[in-house]
DNA sequence: GGGATTTATCTTGATATCAAGATACTGCTG
DNA sequence: CAGCAGTATCTTGATATCAAGATAAATCCC
């Protein structure tokens, strides 16, 4: 069983300051030196990241009246181009929610006037479900504005820096997804 | 406005596969040429990483009969080392919940017989949770699982990646949470 | 030391989520 | 072309979460 050898060096590299994470993990190191605890840099600190991301971003949603569950449906009609519609189905897979869910969000996103639905052509099974006017006006003034404030969130991260932690994260979501 | 100067040599470094935020930040950088798209590749990365993670731990906790919200829990009481017992406003902190969902935990991790409420000493409002003996069983063996699965899940990566990923994930955090 | 403020925990009510199963239609196979 | 496995969506029931507020005790400050 290899043993901490990464932790030393990451240690050095980041004697500026400690965060969070580093104490979590000094403390299950002390804890349990019987295991090597250094996963835990990257991938609990990934978790926490993301939690206080979500934290953050709603904010941001708040100021358009939008909740992050919405914008991730409207979202992704959105991307999706002209006509913007997708199954009920492509939604489900784009934002890793259940089919009970995608029902209910799109329910409440009709309600609100935000996407219709109409019958598929060709399968009376199916349903395509479609950005309205008013839907598409709504997603585009919330992501100008979450992209503003993720570029101010990036501003002291280096470009290089940058690039390297998307290929880092798109390598392990490759592991996930693959 | 800087306007996506990053994204081509991102590009270049991936082109051995995209992923699904590759396909996703194409799309909007598609619909949206006038935006500045490129924090998505780290950003969104982190939240689908994210939560790919939290469904692949789901499925190592289930062999232990544990959830996830009962190992954050138990696993703050172990870290912070004998007598293993912290107040629910610490716990609080550490888990990033709120004070009504601890509550809750707590009840039901008492049910369990995982941790045991005890007043705390020169505080009347006050209560430790602590961790029974069986819960500190559960939450070692969990961990020492844990640990494989996510040394396994990092395998693919240089440890030269992974510090560096654990470098820009602090930075992100200190920016989140500073 | 007594009244206002802060701190610590718990309660309540509303809500979003998930797992499992129901329903309805498609399309393959023999 | 009949039956049956597969697909697409929705329904149901249970559960975990949060926001806001209630309660109680400690601490501050004059």
């Amino acid at each position: 069983m290899s043993r901490n050898l990464t932790a030393p060096r990451l240690r050095r590299m980041t004697a500026r300051g400690q965060d969070e994470v580093d104490r979590i993990v000094d403390a299950w190191q002390r804890e349990r030196p019987d295991l090597d605890v250094a996963p835990l840099h990257v991938l609990s600190r990934i978790s926490r990241v993301a939690r206080r991301l979500d934290q953050t971003r709603g904010t941001a949603f708040a100021r358009h009246d939008v909740e992050g569950w919405e914008f991730d449906v409207l979202s992704a009609l959105r991307r999706a181009g002209t006509p913007y519609e997708l199954s009920p189905g492509a939604l489900v897979q784009q934002t890793l929610v259940t089919s009970g869910t995608m029902t209910n969000r799109v329910d409440r996103l009709e309600n609100r006037g935000l996407v219709r639905r109409r019958p598929a052509p060709n399968d009376r099974r199916g349903v395509l479900v479609e950005l309205t006017d008013e839907g598409r006006d709504l997603v585009d003034a919330v992501m100008a504005d979450l992209l503003a404030r993720e570029q101010e969130l990036l501003s002291h991260l280096p470009t290089r820096d940058r690039e390297r932690l998307a290929v880092g994260l798109r390598t392990l979501l490759g592991e996930l997804e693959g």
